[in-house]
DNA sequence: CCTAAGTAAGTGAGTGCTTACTATACTCCG
DNA sequence: CGGAGTATAGTAAGCACTCACTTACTTAGG
């Protein structure tokens, strides 16, 4: 016989779990699930899985996010205004300069991702499925950190060390260079053909760019 | 009253569709599938999708492949030994040399991607998703690709109208900065942001490549 | 040339399972 | 007590995949 709806009484012997506040529980949930949509895509993922990660039932997700965009959205939002990202390496370039530069930027982009390519992933499946929201990405992580490589550019220019290039393009040529390396590496699977010492790399690619800028 | 199983008598009075050969049918299925699963990725496609796309029922996709993974592969498949991609450069390249190498294959990546931008989608929703069958593509596209360009470079080291670097990262580094500035304007977004003629981005990735690698 | 048997192509209505999301009741703690 | 937090047990819709059956086309025999 069925209820129509509503519980039967329940026997509570099952072992009862640790509570949290509910920030505490928000900040989990959170970080469990960028885990999984990173690995596995927004359709990919499943709340039952996050839920169960987590280790508690869908249901306190739905307490906390009324919908299951509203929490990627949140993760995308956590992942923009990150500590772990583009500030830590602004900071590492105070008082830097020339060559320097563009190397603690290679090997940092190159490490960034080889240590965690979640970001990655996210980046590229919000691309893919949420076109939206992977601007939010490229707005607040992406333009930032051009913006700063192309005034360098822009002010190496004028001090006549490189030549007269577009450094909107001159930034990106050498972003390009890295970021793609990395990617095809850490996600294309690339590695598994060719591979090379990260220092070796470093070093091409900043030799190539920096050479390829100078006056002639 | 229903019946146990089967069919109730149907009347066939909807207009006829017309009938297509095994290999017609077949074909126009993987058409349709690579249009969606280029677009939502293996998880977001369908098959009830791909069937009302194509103007047939699901039953029909899978009297032609087992199951939706199949039709996938059979997708990676024609996409990887296709007439359009790499062949067809290859041959632009015939019988051409120094510079202007360089700018037939930045223009022809350039302009490819924007023309449709199907085959960099299924490349990285591939890499995202079904990380082996991405392998599938690199081998046959990106590395017979790759192999010609770093042979090329080598080439031209020997020749000394290059400098001594590493022809496999002086390939990367120029494909890099290419493949990467394309992918963020069409799949990113990035133009919406940034945007150069296609020529302008083409000579200034050619001239950094180029002069990065000279001879001091 | 006509027709009927044989078969490839196609269909509509499922199956069983999973999904995002919810309604309700219980419990712990301030 | 009251409300935040959690659990149990849903629901309706959507998914890949199947089945029993029909229809259109081909072809062999008179």
């Amino acid at each position: 016989m069925k209820r129509l709806s509503g519980r039967p009484a329940k026997q509570p012997t099952v072992p009862r779990r640790k509570r949290m506040s509910g920030e505490e529980r928000k900040a989990q949930i959170v970080r469990v699930a960028t885990d999984l949509f990173a690995r596995e895509g927004f359709k990919g993922a499943t709340t039952r899985e996050i839920a169960g990660k987590a280790g508690i039932s869908e249901a306190v997700i739905y307490k906390h996010f009324s919908r299951k965009e509203d929490l990627y959205k949140a993760i995308i939002d956590s992942r923009c205004s990150n500590p772990g990202g583009e500030p830590r390496l602004l900071s590492m370039l105070k008082g830097k300069e020339g060559r320097e530069v563009f190397v603690i930027i290679a090997s940092f982009l190159l490490e960034e991702h080889r240590r965690d390519s979640s970001f990655l992933r996210l980046l590229m499946y919000s691309a893919l499925e949420r076109q939206s929201l992977s601007e939010l990405f490229i707005n607040t992580r992406g333009l930032e950190f051009l913006g700063f490589l192309e005034s360098h550019i822009q002010s190496l220019i004028k001090t006549g060390e490189m030549r007269k290039v577009d450094p909107g393009l001159a930034a990106r040529a050498f972003i390009g260079m890295v970021e793609h390396y990395s990617i095809a590496q850490e996600l294309y699977g690339a590695k598994r053909f060719f591979s090379r010492p990260e220092r070796k790399v470093v070093e091409a690619f900043v030799d190539i760019f920096l050479n390829g800028m100078r006056r002639r």
